[in-house]
DNA sequence: AACCCGGGGCG
DNA sequence: CGCCCAGGGTT
């Protein structure tokens, strides 16, 4: 069944596209400037592959911080592929989507025992490395290397349904709009992505569109009928269950914290956390972990992708005997534990700062 | 193709 | 509170 064509039969204009960015680009640590650029200054593939992982599903301001700490502690992918994994976890605490630190450790140390250290310099190779799929593979590519590749991630969606005012969602017609934004692609690739990613981040934005300053006039036809905040259409989204359960914060004599590791799979898998139920729509009787005086401190909330999370939160003293595979922390300690922000919050809400 | 996987910031 | 964000892996 083929699909409809696109509405809008125009090109994107790559060179308004790149004065705008030559005049306008965002200054952020992993990115070298258009002008450093046309001087001959190549950005470095270990420091844009580091961004474009963080950058996943994750705000620019999120990530400055992490990416900074992360050159620092690791400035090259030799040094991170060195570092023990829980390290690169624990450094990760915070960002979310865990799974990319694993992949982000596998990569490092496929670079440097597959590849001799040196990132492969196209997308396709890039791609058949861990956590890196076809728009992070792209990324990469052109911005390191000037590969004519279409870079499409989410500011690219609505840039690109505003312009072709798509009335269906996204992912219906993605290889259409694909193959669009590829036909448009000039020699400055690396250049071109970065410009239509922040044109996507400050004028073209989720909320607000700026028309008035944006290079894709007078093509772009949401902005000709007056419309750029009705697009991209959104689909119909599913409703997010509840579930339920306990969490058990145990403190020795010496106010330690007792801490295990989550599975090595699965929802925050290898994290750190507090010992608990299992999560479910109706919350059982609290199973205590052992004996003890156990207190109700009170209820935290948490709202993951796909569903809402409510857990009892249950604090005793206990002499320190008899539990397996879990570790006493003190609670100066807390800051460098690989604890998600759940059993931050879980923690906070018994009375410890974490 | 559908589903799973966090967390922060914003209005 | 709902929405959005420089998506990838699994099934």
């Amino acid at each position: 069944m083929p699909q409809l064509p696109l509405s809008n039969p125009h090109p994107i204009d790559a060179p308004a596209v790149l004065a705008w960015y030559d005049s306008h680009a965002r200054d952020l640590p992993w990115r070298v400037s258009p002008a450093d650029r046309k001087a001959g200054l190549r950005p470095d593939p270990y420091r844009v592959w580091l961004s474009e992982v963080m950058l996943q599903q994750t705000t620019v301001a999120a990530v400055k911080a992490y990416f900074l700490r992360f050159t620092g502690l690791w400035p090259r992918v030799e040094d991170l592929a060195a570092a023990p994994l829980d390290s690169v976890l624990r450094e990760w605490a915070g960002l979310g989507y865990y799974a990319r630190a694993r992949n982000l450790h596998a990569c490092a140390q496929a670079v440097v025992r597959e590849h001799g250290g040196v990132f492969p310099a196209s997308s396709a190779a890039l791609q058949s490395l861990p956590g890196i799929g076809a728009y992070t593979g792209a990324a990469i590519a052109a911005i390191c290397f000037d590969e004519p590749v279409a870079v499409l991630d989410g500011n690219l969606d609505r840039v690109l349904a505003r312009y072709h005012a798509l009335d269906v969602p996204v992912r219906e017609a993605k290889e259409q709009l694909r193959a669009a934004l590829q036909a448009s692609v000039p020699e400055r690739a690396g250049d071109f992505a970065q410009a239509m990613m922040d044109l996507g981040a400050t004028i073209c934005a989720p909320r607000s569109a700026t028309c008035l300053l944006c290079p894709l006039q007078p093509a772009c036809v949401a902005a000709r009928d007056g419309t750029p905040l009705l697009y991209p259409v959104k689909p119909e989204k599913a409703e997010k269950p509840v579930r339920k359960g306990h969490a058990f914060v145990m403190t020795d004599a010496a106010g330690d914290v007792y801490l295990q590791s989550r599975p090595p799979k699965g929802l925050l898998a290898g994290m750190t956390e507090v010992p608990g139920s299992d999560w479910s729509a109706e919350l059982g009787t609290p199973a205590y972990p052992r004996e003890a005086q156990w207190h109700h401190r009170g209820q935290v909330v948490h709202v993951f992708t796909h569903f809402r999370l409510e857990l009892e939160v249950w604090s005793a003293i206990v002499v320190p005997d008899g539990l397996d595979g879990g570790w006493w922390a003190e609670p100066e300690a807390l800051k460098g534990e690989a604890l998600p922000t759940l059993f931050r919050k879980v923690l906070a809400q018994a009375g410890l700062e974490s």
